[in-house]
DNA sequence: TTGAAAGCGCTAACAA
DNA sequence: TTGTTAGCGCTTTCAA
């Protein structure tokens, strides 16, 4: 087999007798602007294609400083939570023209920390992060460094960059609220790993629902610890045991399904003898028993929201503070008025 | 503030006097091979540490012609199939030093198409890809020119490169079984898109499995027609309509959810007057009503396996053909003898 | 309207 | 044991 000349640039130059200045100005779309004339464009055009050639992104990248990729970062995708997001996120950027390299962060500020370095490394334009605990040292100093960075879901209080996320406390509210309005009284709280920005908020929510209702939230009926299923589940069982409770809000998608393990492990009755309103609209929500009523997240547009955070910064212009996105409370049948307590 | 010099091996170079080569060996862990001294070594380490100085990788993918990084391409990472693989690989790769890109391919060929001709461009040195439909002319294509090639679960039977998935037919077969087992002989079944490897699979294994058990298979107890959960939802309308089935098995995950869902809204009592062996085990397939039995795919070992398969094709060895991954029955209890009919 | 040339930062072959 | 050198293929500036 006679070897083909390598699809570069220069090779069609030469072969059209055109220079390689000219056949990338028109590659790259520039041939309007620099008055290329149109016999020349069409000639370079038809030749590209007939020998599907196109610029060395590389090479590109190399000279142009920038590789038109980002970088996603997200504690765990396989949480459908984030799973969305990443394919929300991914749609947007690919429309954008960018490619995403994708990082999974295992919960783990040392994965993240690596995966970030190894990202910063390979000249990502921009980065896309749900971070571990917002307490990375690496987030500001990418920030100063001036890599164009947007926070997501879990943001990172005090950093100077876009940040968006849902109002995780009026989303807490908003759950604890339609119990109150039930007439729950005692509602605990299954919650995640305290320090993080999203769980700290939801507690606060929490708290401050009850508060202003006029009932002093019980340490006692906060529990949990981190976001693992197992954790939630232990923790709801506490909850339990203490017999005093009408209603549980699970703070997070695990949490959630730690707790409907226990409740049917245990065998209690749901909504009769315990309400529950439950954080994150999943395709299920509404199959379990009971159907539950749920907190959803706006997700695609928290995704676009965040896609475009970043195009703005990558266009070098200023994308200003994104609105706290609203959740919404998707009403089914896991709530009732409180009747007996649980055993 | 005094702008630092550029962060380059030529600069370090330069800083410590020694050649761009010697430093270039020694961040590349070639050292040894090439006796370096020990202490030309440490110096340039510690320095570079102290700097934070690394090799601009693309300059050295553009070099070297490789960019340690792998394309990775599925029809739906929202669906938690494609997620947990997604996050599995994702490890595996990052783990091999690799970068993953991830794409989605929208369960559209046209997408598909677009973002596979996008990673090449970006040299990615592999792809794993789950191909819409195996029907891809780039696939073939890719493979003749070398391009290391793995396909995850859904394969393309004529090609020529590792093919990771589970026995498809043989999975069918084992959800069938157990139905036949508690005295089931009218089983009806929801189908995805035809001509989708996995799903022709599961469809001929679903009619051999009765096949063996002396039951002609009704060609309309068989239907669906793509991956959406409405589409299966309206057929499994249909299949109850016909008021002779005693079991279905939707055979995907989102067929599940649609079935899910129709049950609930007729209130058709399960497994009491319909049994069901649903595919794809999820982390709710023991809470929803009724607990369900399930055909459980081997996912960390489909994305270790593809992991190591493109491993090796990048390592210039010959994986092998991949042996099929067996499936497992989880058995809950949404089966049951059949007794009444469904109305 | 097009061409020439510099150089992005590195790896790898070859010299010393 | 280390240094020299030639590109990888492109974008971009300046010149024509």
């Amino acid at each position: 087999m006679p070897k083909s000349p390598p699809r570069t640039l220069q090779n069609l130059a030469t072969h059209l007798g055109l220079s390689l200045a000219t056949v990338s100005l028109v590659l790259n779309g520039r041939a309007r602007e620099l008055r290329i004339s149109a016999r020349t464009e069409t000639r370079i055009r038809r030749a590209a294609e007939r020998y599907a050639i196109a610029p060395n992104r590389l090479a590109a990248s190399l000279r142009s400083g920038r590789t038109a990729s980002v970088g996603l970062v997200v504690p765990d995708v396989a949480n459908p939570f984030f799973a969305v997001l990443a394919q929300q996120l991914e749609r947007a950027l690919r429309r954008a023209g960018r490619a995403v390299l994708l990082a999974d962060s295992e919960e783990t500020l040392e994965v993240e920390t690596r995966s970030l370095r190894e990202l910063r490394q390979r000249r990502v334009d921009g980065l896309i992060v749900a971070p571990v605990d917002g307490r990375n040292p690496l987030l500001p100093q990418f920030a100063a460094e001036g890599l164009p960075l947007v926070c997501l879901d879990r943001v990172a209080p005090d950093l100077a960059v876009p940040q968006v996320t849902i109002d995780h406390a009026g989303a807490a509210r908003l759950a604890v609220e339609a119990l109150l309005q039930q007439g729950h009284r005692r509602i605990g709280c299954l919650r995640g790993t305290p320090g993080v920005f999203s769980d700290d908020e939801r507690v606060r929510g929490y708290r401050e629902a009850l508060a202003t209702a006029g009932i002093a939230a019980a340490d006692a009926w906060i529990d949990g610890g981190d976001f693992t299923r197992a954790t939630a589940r232990a923790a709801a069982e506490r909850l339990l045991d203490r017999g005093e409770l009408t209603a549980i809000v699970p703070l997070a998608g695990q949490a959630t399904l730690g707790l409907l393990e226990l409740i049917r492990a245990r065998g209690v009755r749901c909504p009769e003898q315990l309400s529950l309103v439950a954080f994150d609209e999943q395709p299920w929500s509404g199959l379990v028993s009971p159907p539950l009523t749920t907190i959803a997240q706006p997700v695609a547009e928290m995704a676009q929201a965040a896609a475009n955070a970043l195009h703005e910064l990558l266009a070098g212009r200023d994308p200003g503070p994104p609105g706290r996105l609203p959740s919404r409370l998707i009403v089914r049948s896991s709530i009732a008025r409180p009747r007996e307590l649980v055993a």
